[in-house]
RNA sequence: GGGAUCUUAGCUCAGCUGGGAGAGCAUCUGCCUUACAAGCAGAGGGUCAUAGGUUCGAGCCCUAUAGGUCCCACCA
């Protein structure tokens, strides 16, 4: 016996992920023989720690990759790390700030070279945590999306798009981040609930004495003002349509226009339009050919067009502006206004929506197909109502702006000429030395990179060697499951699949598997400025990862949050050691056996003993259950049914049972008692493995010596010929007696260490049959001195204490004062609960509706059922005559 | 404004195509019974948010209401 007294996971889970890896268990390789199964995970930031957001999605990851390698599929879990453009761009940029460096200082080329050594230092940081959650990617295989390969298939995509149209380059509103100095797309823009004001301005008419009101929560934008509209049906303004305003402060004429997109009901109804500073003033001005005038720098500040208010930042400038209007008799009043302001998802900064020179992508033709496969079935969410999510993004999609004013990324492969403008879209490899168009050698590569998300959008195929036609891509291609949050579907799912679709040809999966979030015992998310967010490392630390991960998948549905507490992880880790010390007792007694010549080989099912078939049967059952509902993705649901045969099926009822057998050395069914021990172990281990490897792999090579590793041992199948029901319906019979002794014994306070005698009046012969055969396991289990089945009443000597049971009656004789009255008692409420149930029942059954639509089985069900109570209904009574 | 989702035991949550309400933790009682006190045995505790409807039958399906959460849109 080399097993500790307590599980201790420190002692085993490095050393056998350590073989797990020297074994190369993880790879995977195009083999024609075995169906592939393959997961691409979602690549983590080089700038990344994991935290139990990675945990979660890690391990579900993980389940599905054991389950389908062990069921025999050639299995890939492709890993690797994204660049994370700006994430790594600011923490570097920070580092320098540090030592009193800017960007520009190092240049380009020298602050790539500082970034790619910050990647080989840290990037692989959250890989190696990764391994401690016992992942069993193919490390062989890692990638990261700025390497060569992925890099390729990048500069392949964007040059496809572009030739079929589908990239462009244009002026258009896009979101700007004034502190990360780049843009970002409409995905990274968060909206926040802000108290703000409406500041109500008066703008005179031109060669009258007449005003107009316009009403705005941020009035430095008015500087950049090129029109006021109202709407075209607003009586108030009819006669205003086609006059000029001055504005304030800038003194420019500029016109009054009428459009149906103004509210008539919000403010005044009439409002001030600056095309180049917001979205929908931006539409407008292109419907009306406003002019276009941007008053912001780039960091945030008026600039030259913002006349006496240039160099102020926007919210200096707010307040001159404000001020200036008031001194001037023009603020009409400032109102109190909640509303949604744009910010940085990343840094909280307030976006600047502005009109910049970028690349997009247009979405239109490439939604469509992404539509259609989630409409056909080709692709599916778990749970099903993410895909209604999906839809409605895709259906509501607007041209995506892929450009960053960033240098790590990958750089978008466009040049221009400086002498015609012509832009040349062309792989690195063919940069145009000279322009195609005016043969000026005058070229400059754009500056800008890619979006991170293009790269990760290609990250199914990419992976496996896309443009060229791999054999990886031909084998595992497309996947078979992402497993994701939910908070990325718009930002990564979507684009993989649109992205799939129009280079593959192919979806790159056919089921998205979603949860949520990890939150903190409060249900609060866990996050940086709250500080309650939980390492995964130190749970690991402080009670294994097995553990972890079972706690994170107990109890959680696909797609739904979950608190993380530690009382969660107690139960977890208290679960592990009731597996480790069941495995105890068995070697245990396997060794005991040993010395006397006892082993369990060549047994077979003839051999077995009634409670031997039951726990087969039951193990048989729970294989079959836990592979369908992991098969559905339901992996909560199988685990808790392992976790409850374990405990309660196997541990307290079988071990217990087979005790008697294995302490009394004239047994002569002691070898199939072991044989069945091992067994059910054996099965269970596996069953658990994909939820618990390292302990479930330790043990198992303690149990067995054939096999070298539970991970590629065969995944436990359903065997219709070990499916016993009458030894089921036996034990079942035995547990309730063996309650039902228990129960009299707390109830009258009669210790274990007391002996008693039991007594069982039988129905019928074959039911005395079946507490005979189980006579020693009965009396084991509870603790009785002994037990007498018979089928005449008058053996049983008066004043014992009985229970009724389905087919008899169980009596103990006590030697203390048995009270009648509380007898009589407990037979009237027993009374009681039977007919109810028979009126219930019988209320079915004369039911004529229920009799012809519920199915034949429910029916016979509640047939069962019915006579099953008349019985005891009589024995009852019969009980009571004998009380009275 | 649109959409999704939740409301089940004291707490945290399961509950698969509709067929007698479950788990873990907590509480109470009794046990160191030679695998495990990180344990064993027992007990209490729920009009499944509310109101209707469909059905032989509803925690589950439909409608409405109340309260919570989230996502999208962005009316200046």
């Amino acid at each position: 016996m080399n097993l500790d007294k307590n599980y201790d996971p420190k002692k085993i889970e490095d050393r056998l992920y350590k073989k797990w890896m020297d074994k190369g268990y993880f790879h995977a390789e195009v083999n024609e023989d075995k169906k592939p199964f393959t997961i691409v995970i979602p690549p983590p930031n080089i700038t990344g720690h994991l935290h139990m957001g990675h945990a979660l999605d890690n391990t579900l990851q993980d389940i599905l990759i054991r389950f389908k390698r062990m069921e025999g599929y050639e299995t890939l879990w492709q890993p690797g790390t994204d660049h994370a453009s700006i994430a790594t761009e600011v923490k570097i940029t920070e580092a320098m700030q540090k030592e009193g460096i800017t960007k520009e200082d190092l240049g380009r080329e020298r602050f790539l070279e500082r970034a790619w050594k910050w990647k080989e230092e840290y990037g692989g940081t959250i890989i190696n945590q990764l391994k401690k959650m016992g992942s069993s990617c193919d490390w062989d295989r890692t990638r990261f999306t700025l390497d060569e390969g992925c890099s390729k298939a990048v500069e392949k995509v964007f040059i496809d798009l572009y030739n079929k149209g589908l990239i462009y380059k244009g002026s258009r509103i896009i979101n700007w981040c004034p502190v990360c100095q780049t843009t970002i797309s409409d995905a990274e823009v968060e909206y926040e609930e802000k108290e703000g004001h409406l500041w109500h301005i008066e703008y005179p008419i031109k060669d009258s004495d007449l005003k107009i009101e316009v009403a705005t929560t941020r009035p430095e934008t008015m500087l950049g003002d090129t029109a006021v509209a109202v709407n075209p049906g607003d009586e108030r303004y009819k006669d205003l349509i086609g006059r000029t305003a001055i504005l304030p402060l800038m003194n420019r004429e500029i016109p009054i226009i009428a459009d149906e997109y103004v509210d008539m009901e919000f403010g005044t109804g009439a409002v001030k339009i600056t095309p180049a500073h917001d979205p929908n003033d931006f539409e407008m001005g292109r419907r009306h050919d406003l002019p276009e005038i941007n008053i912001m720098n780039d960091d945030g500040t008026i600039n030259e067009n913002g006349g006496e208010y240039c160099g102020l930042s926007a919210s200096d400038a707010r307040k001159k502006v404000v001020y200036d209007l008031e001194s001037l008799g023009l603020l009409k009043g400032i109102e109190d206004h909640v509303h949604n302001v744009g910010t940085h998802d990343r840094c909280k900064t307030v976006i600047e929506p502005l009109i910049k020179q970028q690349w997009f992508v247009k979405m239109e033709d490439l939604a469509k197909p992404a539509i259609d496969v989630l409409k056909d079935g080709t692709l599916k969410f778990v749970p099903d109502r993410y895909g209604k999510t999906y839809l409605h993004w895709l259906e509501n999609i607007r041209d995506w702006c892929i450009s960053r004013q960033l240098w790590w990324g990958h750089r978008i492969p466009a040049y221009y000429c400086d002498d015609c403008n012509e832009i040349i879209v062309a792989p690195e490899s063919e940069a145009p030395a000279k322009c195609p168009k005016c043969g000026s050698t005058h070229i400059h590569q754009d500056p800008d990179t890619l979006d991170t998300w293009f790269s990760s959008a290609l990250w199914p195929f990419s992976t496996m060697g896309w443009p060229e036609n791999t054999r990886e891509l031909e084998y595992f291609y497309p996947t078979d499951v992402l497993v994701t949050g939910y908070d990325i579907i718009f930002f990564w799912v979507i684009r993989m699949v649109f992205s799939g679709l129009e280079h593959t040809g192919k979806c790159p999966f056919d089921t998205v598997l979603i949860h949520g979030l990890v939150r903190d015992a409060q249900g609060r998310k866990m996050s940086k400025s709250l500080g309650n967010g939980i390492d995964p490392l130190d749970v690991i630390e402080n009670y294994g990862a097995d553990p972890l991960r079972l706690t994170l998948v107990t109890g959680n549905a696909p797609g739904n949050d979950m608190r993380f507490s530690d009382e969660k992880m107690m139960a977890s880790r208290n679960f592990a050691n009731k597996v480790w010390n069941a495995t105890r007792f068995i070697l245990m007694n396997f060794e005991q056996a040993a010395e006397k010549g006892i082993d369990a080989e060549g047994i077979s099912t003839a051999d077995l003993t009634p409670s031997d078939k039951w726990i087969i049967s039951k193990v048989n059952e729970l294989s079959r259950e836990v592979t369908e509902n992991m098969d559905k993705f339901e992996l909560g649901v199988a685990v808790s049914k392992i976790y409850n045969f374990i405990w309660e099926e196997f541990c307290d009822w079988y071990i217990e049972m087979v005790k008697p057998r294995l302490y009394n050395d004239e047994d002569r069914t002691k070898a199939a008692a072991l044989w069945t021990l091992k067994h059910v172990l054996i099965t269970s281990l596996k069953l658990l493995h994909p939820y618990m490897p390292f302990i479930t792999e330790e043990l198992f090579m303690n149990v067995q010596d054939k096999e070298e590793t539970i991970m590629l041992s065969s995944w436990p199948e359903y065997r219709e010929d070990w499916n016993f029901t009458e030894d089921e319906m036996a034990v079942e019979k035995i547990k309730a007696a063996v309650k039902a002794v228990r129960d009299i014994r707390a109830e009258k306070d009669v210790p274990i260490s007391r002996q008693v005698a039991v007594y069982i009046a039988a129905k019928t012969a074959e039911s005395a049959k079946v507490y005979q055969e189980f006579n020693n396991i009965f009396t084991g289990l509870s603790r009785a001195s002994d037990l007498t089945v018979t089928e005449d009443i008058s053996m049983i000597p008066e004043g014992s204490v009985s229970r009724v049971l389905e087919d008899g009656v169980l009596y103990i004789p006590l030697d203390q004062l048995v009270d009648m009255e509380k007898e009589k008692e407990r037979l009237l409420e027993e009374e009681k609960r039977l007919l109810s149930e028979i009126k219930r029942a019988e209320g079915m059954l004369s039911n004529r509706n229920f009799i012809e639509k519920a199915p034949e089985k429910k029916v016979q069900e509640e047939k069962d059922k019915l006579l099953k109570y008349e019985n005891m209904l009589a024995t009852v009574r019969e009980e009571l005559s004998h009380v009275k």
